[in-house]
DNA sequence: GCCAACGTTGGC
DNA sequence: GCCAACGTTGGC
């Protein structure tokens, strides 16, 4: 199984957002960078998915998702309506790719990019490094326990 | 709202 | 293929 780290600004779609959709799944549109969307395709049914909040007043990881759909053509991407339209994208040859992703659980607490910081064990995250902007990433097991357990206080915060 | 850092575009 | 200009991201 693998893990992920997803981000999205909450103003748009939160993870309260997410948890409202029905059967507490949506799929994820919209990611218009290759390096992402390439993170995206190799997403495996059953992934585990840390849910990032961006551009707001509190970067954070609020919870978790799991990946239920596999890549698939990103339909947003045809619709000359949508935000995410790209000509360059069609039925016959997409460009862009989404995957559904399901609301899992909710941290009973954020774990604030600040903290992160901080942390030993995610000192090699993309996520920390100056100017970041890739916003689908890979997660080690190791850095996906050390966020998940600060976000259920399983373990004595400083 | 600012602005540094980044990815993309397009002229050459 | 280079690289300046541009638009976007996202922390602060």
């Amino acid at each position: 199984m693998q893990h992920w780290l997803m981000k999205s600004e909450p103003a748009a779609f939160s993870f309260d957002d997410l948890h409202a959709r029905p059967g507490r799944t949506d799929h994820w549109d919209g990611v218009r960078n290759y390096q992402a969307r390439n993170f995206m395709r190799q997403m495996r049914r059953g992934d585990q998915v840390l849910f990032y909040h961006s551009n707001c007043e509190q970067p954070a990881v609020v919870g978790i998702a799991e990946v239920v759909r596999e890549a698939y053509p990103d339909f947003t991407a045809w619709d000359p309506k949508s935000v995410h339209f790209d000509a360059a994208s069609t039925p016959d040859a997409p460009r862009w790719f989404m995957v559904d992703v399901r609301w899992k659980q909710a941290f009973a607490r954020a774990v604030t990019l600040t903290e992160m910081k901080g942390m030993r064990e995610l000192s090699e995250m993309p996520l920390l490094r100056r100017g970041s902007r890739l916003s689908v990433m890979p997660v080690t097991g190791e850095q996906y326990r050390a966020i998940v357990d600060r976000g259920m206080k399983r373990r004595p915060t400083e």
